[in-house]
DNA sequence: TTGAAAGCGCTAACAG
DNA sequence: CTGTTAGCGCTTTCAA
């Protein structure tokens, strides 16, 4: 059924060897057979069986990446530019959803590590419970943890700083001369939830007011409805992420608040969405691109060998500035 | 380095041909013997490599996604839904994105087929120039269309009436008392575009306006500029989908025109944000899970061998009405 | 129901 | 620089 590298072989007149040698780009083949190998290749329609050289040379050339929700847009873009960037490096992802719970988490993680990826980038759902599947892995293959991380977890990181992004929202609603402020997050069941309540509490000192959900738009509509109905509104709503913000933003519309004038409103991540809405959401920027960017300079150092030293690495984020403030 | 199935069966005090069938699930082995094997297998702490597997038994157990781009929360959706039935099913989904360009999308799909996925599930990017990528792919395993279409092409394909959906939003209008309309959409490159396009046409008859760009909301917020420069406005605006839809509401809201009661914005999808918009966006519901479950269905047929019939799936989209019109 | 043996297609030693 | 050879770890005949 399918042309093997036999057939290429002899078709060049080349042993088997030297026609492996010269289809993966290796020195030391003379230019004159290399090309002869090409060719019969491409006259042959050859498709290697990257199975078999799996197989043989102990390396798939693939991925694996495991998410909490694909279908946030946060982690759709981050996917998307991990995606592209290994695609130009030759090698795929291997995803994997974990729907923020950590049992299936763990059970992802054991089938890419059954897949036999060569490495594992994990967004891990929760602080303390991803910590078990994390060390698993880790134990196999080089691994690193995007934009969430366990806590404790001696492993490589690439992300943002939560708290000082959470701080620039503090400082400029401040600014703004907003006295009073509420800060609507989430449980702190996940690095980033934990980060950014963190660094609002420190922000606001003594007499920080806090409610915490999760980080759904249901929830944002739900705790504003608690606030209006208890009693006057502060002057700003922070918001532990954009979702939460637009949640938020829809049902003070709905009620006749008006943003910015009755209260400002800001969130975190800026979503695409973000800009969007009505009045578009000031939030703090997360640079996907170059996480992305830095996820894989510093797997790809792990992988080749080079620099296996754990390193944690926070990117600044920058404040938005739109309307609702 | 890696515990084998030899050592398993040695264990065991099986051959590695019982020790295989045990683990597999396969019948015909003695109960005491599976029993053995599993023990064994557990105590040594054995994983099997799939690779090898593979290699043998010429089938991964992965199955691959092309898709235009991760980001956009409808095709999300979609991914999740389908790594979700995918996984339940002990497969895994390699996944790439074609950026809605058909040369990337072609090189994507000779990955995916180089790695040996047992099928291929794609969204392609292009009404006419998919086809070449998609004939290859589905020459070698069974290929299932999802959402969108290639012209002529004779394969299986799920997704929604794309026409019907655009018709209900149309006669809902036209119920609400709209008497002029215009449509922003998508230039035809896709058949979701060319679809809606064509179903708007046939629903207002002649005389039709149509604003013709790309499923952006920067083309959203542009089409509306153009609106508001061109003249009186039309009574409502049927958009391509809901991105755009969420542009259009942008743009009008900055200039101070009211929705519904200057003008009546609908979209498509209804993506997550569609909801959140303010006005809250009536738009047509993709039955999502829906879809992934038929195209799981379709692909599975195909794959066990059973009913290898290409079959064009079309499920009925809902419209959903909020204040935006 | 079991075991022996033959590969799946490729890469990596090792000699030449 | 090239070829021979020996597996990678598993599944699957085939025969018992």
């Amino acid at each position: 059924m399918g042309v093997t590298i036999h057939d290429v072989a002899a078709r060049a007149g080349v042993s088997v060897a030297t026609a492996s040698r010269a289809l993966s780009g290796q020195r030391g083949v003379r230019a004159a057979n290399r090309d002869k190998v090409l060719a019969a290749a491409r006259e042959l329609d050859y498709e290697p069986n990257v199975v078999a050289a799996s197989l043989r040379s102990r390396t798939t050339h693939t991925i694996g990446m495991v998410v909490p929700r694909i279908a946030n847009p946060f982690f759709a873009t981050l996917v998307e530019s991990i995606e592209k960037r290994l695609h130009d490096g030759q090698r795929s992802l291997l995803l994997a959803n974990s729907h923020y719970d950590p049992d299936v988490e763990q059970r992802q993680v054991r089938a890419l590590l059954d897949r036999r990826v060569d490495a594992l980038i994990m967004i891990p759902c929760h602080r303390e419970h991803s910590g078990a599947a994390l060390a698993t892995a880790a134990a196999r293959v080089p691994v690193l943890q995007l934009d969430l991380r366990v806590d404790g977890f001696a492993g490589s990181w690439v992300g943002v700083d939560h708290e000082a992004g959470i701080w620039q929202v503090v400082r400029h609603l401040t600014e703004r001369g907003a006295r009073s402020l509420v800060f609507v997050g989430a449980e702190p069941t996940d690095s980033a939830a934990q980060a950014r309540l963190d660094g609002y509490r420190r922000a606001v000192g003594d007499g920080d007011d806090v409610l915490l959900g999760d980080f759904s738009k249901e929830w944002g509509q739900q705790a504003a409805k608690l606030l209006l109905r208890r009693g006057p509104l502060p002057d700003g709503i922070v918001c532990g992420n954009d979702t939460i913000a637009l949640g938020v933003l829809g049902e003070l519309a709905g009620n006749q608040v008006r943003v910015p004038d009755d209260v400002r409103v800001a969130g975190f991540d800026d979503i695409p969405y973000a800009e969007l809405a009505q009045p578009p959401l000031t939030t703090v920027r997360q640079p996907q691109h170059h996480i992305a960017d830095e996820a894989l300079r510093v797997l790809g150092a792990h992988l080749s060998g080079e620099d296996r030293t754990p390193r944690g690495t926070a990117l600044t984020p920058t404040l938005t500035i739109r309307s609702s403030t």
